[in-house]
DNA sequence: CGCAAGATGGGTGGTACTACCCATGCGGGC
DNA sequence: GCCCGCATGGGTAGTACCACCCATCTTGCG
């Protein structure tokens, strides 16, 4: 019984790459590829998949976003959330997400396939070349039924004071823009500030860009 | 004759990828794989490499620099600059670090190797899938001979402090960090700021990210 | 209907950042 | 020896940001 692979990811190069080590297994194979999250989505919805490869940062909608989408609608698909980068909130915010598991990309190609046959195995939710850190608090959140501290269910308006915050836009500036005062601004900023807890304009900078709002 | 080209990217999949469509041409072969700048440089001086492929964002240097290391101590290789990013900026960067050709990681497989033979063709800067705009920049630039308004070279030391703004630390923090005065710290990053052209944190933070100093 | 959540905006005060001015040492190169 | 780049730091002012307080209005939901 071969596993059928969605991949999806922006960049044509990875998903080569990812098809490539993929195949390379008897069992695996990829048949379908998006080009995005919104992609992903709807081929991921189709019957023959079983198991959707996702990165986060992807256009449109990202992994994360697809991942829960995904798990809602189709809660027998398996997917795996790859990023770049690792951060404890992100590989949260998967477990949150319904996400199967979490590889970063810069992890050897054996670890990825590795990552594969251990989440269509079902083992609870997987994270090869965690820190021992990250792992003990995923293993703690598992355990208690995700205690997620920060809501990170942003609004549509605070997307977009998001995305102009992260592009370097000044309060004034974003006020014009949306035609709303500075102080609703203000507002928005700092909603959006507690519901990532973060601390001022560059963490949410850094944190737009780890979802893909902007680029750096 | 056989095309022998060095890859660099610190992620194994996106290497992966890239050699899968390098080595589908018979006139290329994949000889030498880097994880960072630092590890490109040192393989780029071999003899036996032709082209190098450089990911721009990598540890320990990025791919710019790897590139202007490797043009000025090897100026026969060619060297292609491979971005997530579609800026003006870098490809400026890339024409002054002395790279042969710049390409982004958004556009198809074929485009990448088209790009590999145009550089190995000698045609000068290479840029494929540019928007027009910056395709004409590009053309003035070279013309006049390199109009760089910004002088990016950041010293040592205003790296330092470019690091920790990108972390999110205030002023105060990083005074604490390197010892040294509250004032002299806002001396830096304003002086930072003019070097790079930038307006606020958040810009000094986009830029720390592209480079690779910080990761989002 | 009432209530919660979202979007809107005003006030007030403190802190951080930014833009200018200024100066002092220390090293290297001509 | 002199100058220039680099790192260091002080002063002063204006602006932006952040953290609290407060309110109104709409929309959707039970």
């Amino acid at each position: 019984m071969t596993v059928r692979v969605l991949l999806a990811d922006d960049h044509p190069v990875v998903r080569n790459g990812l098809k490539g080590v993929i195949e390379r297994e008897p069992d695996f194979e990829v048949v379908a590829e998006a080009n995005d999250g919104a992609e992903a989505v709807v081929l991921g919805m189709r019957a023959e998949i079983d198991l959707a490869v996702l990165d986060v940062a992807m256009p449109r909608m990202t992994g994360l976003q697809a991942a829960e989408e995904l798990s809602r609608r189709r809660p027998e698909l398996r997917t795996l959330v790859l990023s770049m980068y690792d951060s404890d909130q992100y590989v949260l915010a998967a477990i949150r997400a319904g996400a199967s598991g979490y590889v970063l990309k810069s992890v050897a190609d054996t670890e990825i396939v590795g990552a594969c046959r251990a989440v269509m195995r079902g083992e609870g939710f997987v994270f090869p070349d965690a820190t021992p850190q990250a792992l003990r608090d995923q293993g703690e959140l598992v355990r208690r039924g995700r205690g997620s501290k920060t809501d990170e269910t942003l609004t549509s308006r605070e997307l977009e004071v998001l995305k102009l915050v992260a592009e370097g836009r000044s309060s004034r500036e974003i006020a014009e823009t949306l035609v709303i005062s500075i102080k609703t601004v203000d507002r928005h900023r700092a909603n959006i500030k507690e519901k990532l807890g973060a601390r001022d304009r560059v963490d949410l900078t850094r944190y737009a860009i780890r979802r893909g709002l902007v680029e750096p």
